[in-house]
DNA sequence: CGGGATCCACATCGATACTG
DNA sequence: CAGTATCGATGTGGATCCCG
C-alpha cells in the first residue's frame, strides 16, 4: 500500500490528472521519461486500486481518457505536498550527498 | 528523489524516528518485517541524503543511535500524512481491487 | 491511438554466514 | 550489537515488435 501511493510514477500521474482528464498519449508526453510500459502498468494499478477511472471510447482510432475517481481526488493534496517537499529540498539533499561522498 | 521519500521503508523509518532517537536493534524490532539488510541500506541512504543522523559510540558492544536531522524533521509531517491516508483508505482500495479482479 | 507480448539487462531483496 | 559480504531467486524497467 505504501508502495503504491509512494511510487514515483503514481505521484506524477496523480499530479498530472489532478486538474483534468487526460488521454494516454497526453500523459506520456507530459511525464517526461516514462516508458509506455510503465505508464500502462501504473495506470492499470491505479485503476485497480480505484484511484483512476479509465474511459474507453469505441472509436477508430481508439480514444481512452483517464481521470481521478473520488478516492483519487483525496490523494491530490498528498502527492502535491510530496512534490513540493521534493522540489523545495532537492538542493539540500544533493549537498548532503556531496558531503557524505567526500 | 521522489523514489527515496516515497519509499516504503523511508516512510516507516522516518515515522519511527519522529519522536525519539533509536538504536539499530530497536528500529529493527519496531519495523516488523524489515530485513537487517534493508534497514541498514535504508538508514545509509537517509544518512547520505542528510535526513538521518548516525551517532556511533566507541564502546563494546557497539552502540549506534539514529535520529532525524533538521531536514529530516521537516519530513515528519509529510510521512505521517502518507501513513494516515494509507491507513484510512486501505479498505476502500482493497474493495476496489476485489471489484476489479472480478 | 493505445496498448499487449516478449526478451533481456539490471536492480532488489531475503537468507545465510561471518566479524570487530 | 551492529553491521559487512555474498549468493541466488525474483522483480523491474527499457527496447522492440506487433495489433485492432
Amino acid at each position: 500500500m505504501l508502495d503504491r501511493i509512494a511510487d514515483k510514477w503514481t505521484v506524477l500521474v496523480v499530479g498530472a490528472l489532478a486538474t483534468e482528464t487526460k488521454r494516454f498519449g497526453q500523459l506520456r508526453r507530459e511525464l517526461d521519461g516514462v516508458s509506455q510500459k510503465m505508464l500502462t502498468q501504473t495506470l492499470r494499478g491505479l485503476e485497480r486500486d480505484g484511484i483512476v477511472y479509465r474511459k474507453v471510447y469505441a472509436t477508430v482510432p481508439p480514444k481512452v481518457e483517464y481521470s481521478l475517481t473520488t478516492l483519487g481526488l483525496t490523494l491530490v493534496n498528498l502527492v502535491e505536498t510530496v512534490r513540493y517537499w521534493s522540489e523545495g529540498n532537492i538542493e539540500k539533499v544533493l549537498m548532503a550527498q556531496k558531503r557524505y561522498d567526500a
